[in-house]
RNA sequence: GCGCCCGUAGCUCAGCUGGAUAGAGCGCCGGACUUCGAAUCCGUAGGCCGCAGGUUCGAAUCCUGCCGGGCGUACCA
């Protein structure tokens, strides 16, 4: 993906960002000292400029000097001295500019410098963060795709989240993304569930079985027996046993899958697309994927079974395509199915997995270099598993029982916000501990609320301010030049870096980034409402403290946006 | 055995693909509501970044080898 600095901005200088300006800054500087003759080389690195942790070491800083050493031949605070030399800042937007350290060029702004982000917060409102990195390339996303053999668990929500939240950051940032979701309504795992209902809805006859171990055995499939037999016992009855299997699995896949589809809704998820692996068979794109891959000699017969040689891309072994009983195993469809992808037009595409499938990766990119398409074009998002707790004890979860706490329970349990912020605080690949009651709290543990907290807060202040008819709300380039303090310039400067956080989440697709951003910069509103008041005796002070704390809210706003969840006006 | 992921404060986790004195929340202890929403804030304490080497001006970050935990390793999906 793209480094930094080609980012594109097209707009007028003032809409660019500050980090930018500085790095254009210093880059002119160094070829202004080249040209003077003060260094040597003309071999540039890149300029990398970057925040630093400490206050103390100014707003922005670089290392320049440093990685320009072994080129210029010379010592890095020598170079570092020559480049401050050549700056030129006829704006002045820079309040000094200090050598510290083994070469580190320090910057320190001019307060004021800061304020041109709180204008563009406004002119570009609700696009604000947006960018077009991206420039429109097509991107698909696959995420949750679980089978319709029972109802979503709490795994699938991660999944759900993360997916969403990945497809809305690539999107912000320019890429033309669209949301899909793969049903697996063909094969085995269908045939057992249709088996699993059907064997219930012997019991509810009376008839002697025994319900074995590899079937469904979840409460839902009893329930699902009891409607089939109450909408249509009888014509089931009536078919012999291989249809009658076939009927139920049918009618309970149907169900099931609409249930998905329901609390996927109530999640807050929609996808573009819900993609049929049936339709694959039906239209013949399995068999001529297969085809393709004989024709191609990427494939061969060994012990009755064909084998695709996924060890030329570098996976440990070759994998079966066609069983020795004429059976196509999943992988086949896959394989199909991935190929359609690309063929639709999609450039690049992600799939959301769950951790256990890891072992699926080197195969299935295989499979799609072998269709003709670079490795870089495919991408597995691997998410780690959720461990469900309550009050700290962990909550039983056997897939083999039956026994889970589904995806629906949860956001009955917790809401849809609590349970999309608390996925998306975790990076993807760590294990996630979610605890049912830490969920619900609405305190300082919990910061779903924490942070939706400062919406609320603000948008109250906001109508006090209207009742008092004493700050009118938007951007006030005069008002906001009484903004000086310090908690004031560090808000400002939170706002500056949300184009860049997100450029970040996109650049490596991990949407926890915008969590622990909106975190940070509502610790930042927090501490600056406790300490300065927003409405005060003074109009210009407030309609520039108004003009601030609104611009803060906006930018939550376009964060939880990106996340799933909603931004709410009172809580 | 082999492969992938994880190991950072008592707990749960960040750390912007190599930067300066490693951060946050929770928990502990001590403070702040007659004023815009206390679902909040302020302060103190807490670290051989699993261990050992290597790469270089510089490593939690990259390389190698160990230790510990999870997952995977089907003609299952």
């Amino acid at each position: 993906m793209n480094r930094t600095n080609a980012f594109q901005f097209s707009r007028e200088q003032k809409s660019m960002q500050m980090k930018q300006k500085i790095e254009q800054m210093i880059l002119a500087a160094a070829h202004r000292a080249r040209e003077a003759g003060a260094l040597p080389s003309a071999d540039f690195p890149e300029v990398q400029v970057e925040e630093p942790k400490l206050e103390a070491h100014g707003d922005f800083s670089t290392n320049l000097a440093m990685t320009m050493a072994s080129a210029q031949k010379m010592a890095p605070r020598k170079i570092a001295e020559i480049i401050v030399e050549h700056i030129h800042d006829p704006e002045n937007f820079l309040l000094r500019t200090e050598i510290a350290g083994p070469g580190f060029l320090n910057f320190y702004l001019a307060p004021e410098s800061w304020l041109p982000v709180l204008e563009r917060v406004y002119r570009e409102d609700t696009a604000f963060g947006r960018t077009n990195i991206g420039n429109g390339e097509r991107v698909q996303v696959e995420f949750v795709s679980a089978n319709p053999t029972g109802p979503l668990h709490v795994g699938h929500g991660r999944g759900a989240a993360v997916g969403d939240a990945v497809a809305s950051i690539l999107s912000a940032c320019g890429y033309d993304v669209q949301r899909e979701y793969y049903i697996n309504d063909s094969g085995r795992q269908i045939r057992t569930l249709g088996r699993s209902v059907y064997l219930r809805l012997l019991q509810l006859w009376d008839r002697p079985v025994e319900f074995p171990k590899d079937a469904y055995q979840g409460q839902y499939i009893a329930e699902l027996a009891e409607e089939i037999l109450d909408a249509r016992g009888k014509e089931i009855d009536a078919l012999d046993e291989e249809d009658a299997v076939a009927e139920c699995a049918r009618y309970a896949a149907s169900r099931i899958l609409s249930g998905i589809r329901e609390d996927l809704t109530a999640f807050g998820v929609k996808y573009d697309r819900w993609y049929s692996e049936q339709h694959l068979y039906d239209s013949g794109q399995v068999a001529d994927a297969i085809e393709n891959l004989r024709r191609t000699g990427q494939v061969y017969e060994k012990d009755g079974a064909l084998w695709f040689k996924s060890t030329d891309f570098g996976d440990e072994k070759d994998r079966v395509v066609v069983r020795s009983n004429g059976e196509t195993t999943y992988f086949a469809s896959d394989i199909a199915y991935h190929q359609e992808k690309y063929e639709r037009g999609f450039s690049r595409v992600i799939d959301v997995w769950g951790a256990d499938h890891h072992g699926y990766i080197p195969r299935m990119s295989a499979a799609v270099q072998a269709s003709g398409r670079d490795k870089d074009q495919f991408h597995v998002i691997l998410v780690q598993l959720v461990n469900l707790l309550r009050g700290g004890e962990p909550v039983a979860m056997s897939t083999r029982a039956g026994e889970f706490v589904t995806l629906k329970d949860v956001v009955d349990e917790v809401g849809k916000d609590a349970a999309r912020f608390l996925f998306l605080t975790r990076h993807y690949e760590s294990p996630l501990d979610f605890d049912l009651e830490l969920a619900k709290q609405k305190t300082n543990d919990n910061p779903v609320y924490y942070v939706q907290y400062v919406h609320a807060r603000i948008t109250s202040i906001g109508k006090k301010a209207d009742e008092k008819g004493v700050a009118a709300a938007g951007w006030d380039p005069e008002a906001a030049k009484v903004l000086q303090e310090l908690e004031e310039i560090a808000l400002i400067k939170a706002l500056a870096r949300f184009p860049l956080v997100l450029q970040t989440a996109a650049r490596l697709m991990e949407p926890h980034r915008i969590a622990y951003y909106l975190m940070d910069l509502a610790s930042g509103f927090h501490a600056y409402y406790n300490k300065h008041r927003v409405l005060t005796d003074d109009p210009v002070l407030t309609r520039g403290r108004r003009c601030l704390v609104e611009a803060v809210r906006k930018v939550i706003r376009n964060g939880l946006d990106l996340m799933g969840v909603s931004a709410p006006e009172q809580m």
